[in-house]
DNA sequence: AATATATACGCACGACCGTTCGTATTGTCT
DNA sequence: AGACAATACGAACGGTCGTGCGTATATATT
């Protein structure tokens, strides 16, 4: 009678899995989804490896479960706050200064999930990889929106149609390289550089210097 | 009587050294260096297990000449190349472009060889994350010399001390970026912002367009 | 109350991992 | 010629991987 998903007898199960995949997105970001196996991730929650085997089913399924954890926890570090803030440049700079305090405070133990685990996958072909390509322009769609809503306030970006995209690509990149750079240097200067990068290009497009004020190291 | 380093005996030995190493780069530059297995080695080139163990004595020996092969490879790809231009702007612009070419080519099966396995080494804490670091930083130093010999024709640039330390980063990032997005997305269409953010970039600052006029997708 | 479902466990399987033996062969040196 | 070092191989080691099986327990549905 009651539908399909029986949410109710599954309280327990749900609660371990969500214990067991808080501690495999920091895996999976350290190791890459490979580097995730069950037998550690067993031992590390204190449950047996085949509990871990067949509360996701399979590897492939734990790792699609991992993404999917990461999304949510990088939706609510980066993607709602940012919502929150009014539309336009601002919303821009809010997004730049919470994703590098995301890779920065080190929300996942290495970094950034999605370029921790983007290595791994873009040689694979299984439907994790799909998942971490549909994330990705989910990002892209979601940034370049931002950029087109702050046209007004960056008048340097008119009459270039592929303007809001080539934008969205450089900050993207920006980011990522201040999120590799203090992974592999184990520095904090990346973040410096990238900060100052984007700040100056949005204020070479006009940004007045209030609205960008935020990026500052 | 002869140096300690007697190359006239190991003449066979040094051969099936680089047949493995020119498999193993391309091995890692898709799997990353854990994904770098002796047993798949000695099956793509035709060898026993024992002998790839005995020829590189350990794992971590054998990731580590795999980096130094790797970084060869990246010289004779792109730094070589670049050092034939004369210096200034044409030998900046020419590494950006050399550099594309490396990555779109694929001198290694998965794209830039340091960018896919920085990610599983920059979460350890041995030797190979070492002379990765030390291999990245060598290529900001060539880069950012790369750029304060241009400065003369980047008059954009002057007044600002950490200047080309930010162009650098700049530059770094979107090569970075373009390679892992063809990598994930599998298009061409990274490469094509990255030519056009950095011929944008250049065109700020002031450089020439015919001195950038290489950099069109 | 009876049945079905979802956790959780221990155990074992085949496969592959890196490493280490013993051994044969080849090339280099004294 | 003889001693020595470097390839190359086959075999086996202990360890970990993902997966499947049987079983016990707790919860939900009928």
């Amino acid at each position: 009678m009651t539908t399909a998903i029986s949410d109710g007898r599954r309280v327990r199960g749900d609660a371990s899995r969500r214990a067991v995949l808080r501690l495999a997105v920091d895996q999976a970001s350290l190791s890459g989804l490979d580097g995730l196996t069950i037998g550690t991730l067993a031992s590390d929650a204190g449950v047996s490896k085949s509990n871990v085997a067949t509360l996701f089913g399979s590897k492939l399924d734990l790792q699609l479960a991992t993404i999917e954890a990461a999304r949510e926890i990088f939706i609510d570090a980066v993607i709602a706050p940012a919502l929150a803030e009014q539309h336009g440049l601002a919303r821009l700079v809010a997004i730049v200064e919470l994703w590098l305090n995301y890779s920065e405070s080190r929300v996942f133990a290495g970094g950034c999930f999605f370029r921790a685990v983007a290595a791994d996958a873009s040689a694979k072909d299984d439907a994790a990889r799909e998942l971490l390509v549909a994330i990705d322009e989910e990002w892209y769609v979601f940034l370049t929106r931002a950029v087109r809503e702050s046209l007004p306030e960056l008048p340097g970006l008119e009459g270039r149609a592929d303007g809001p995209e080539v934008l969205a690509f450089e900050i993207t990149a920006m980011l990522d390289a201040a999120n590799i750079g203090s992974l592999l240097h184990r520095s904090t200067r990346g973040y410096a550089l990238a900060r100052a990068g984007i700040r100056d290009r949005l204020l070479a497009l006009g940004a007045g210097s209030a609205a960008v004020s935020r990026l500052v190291p």
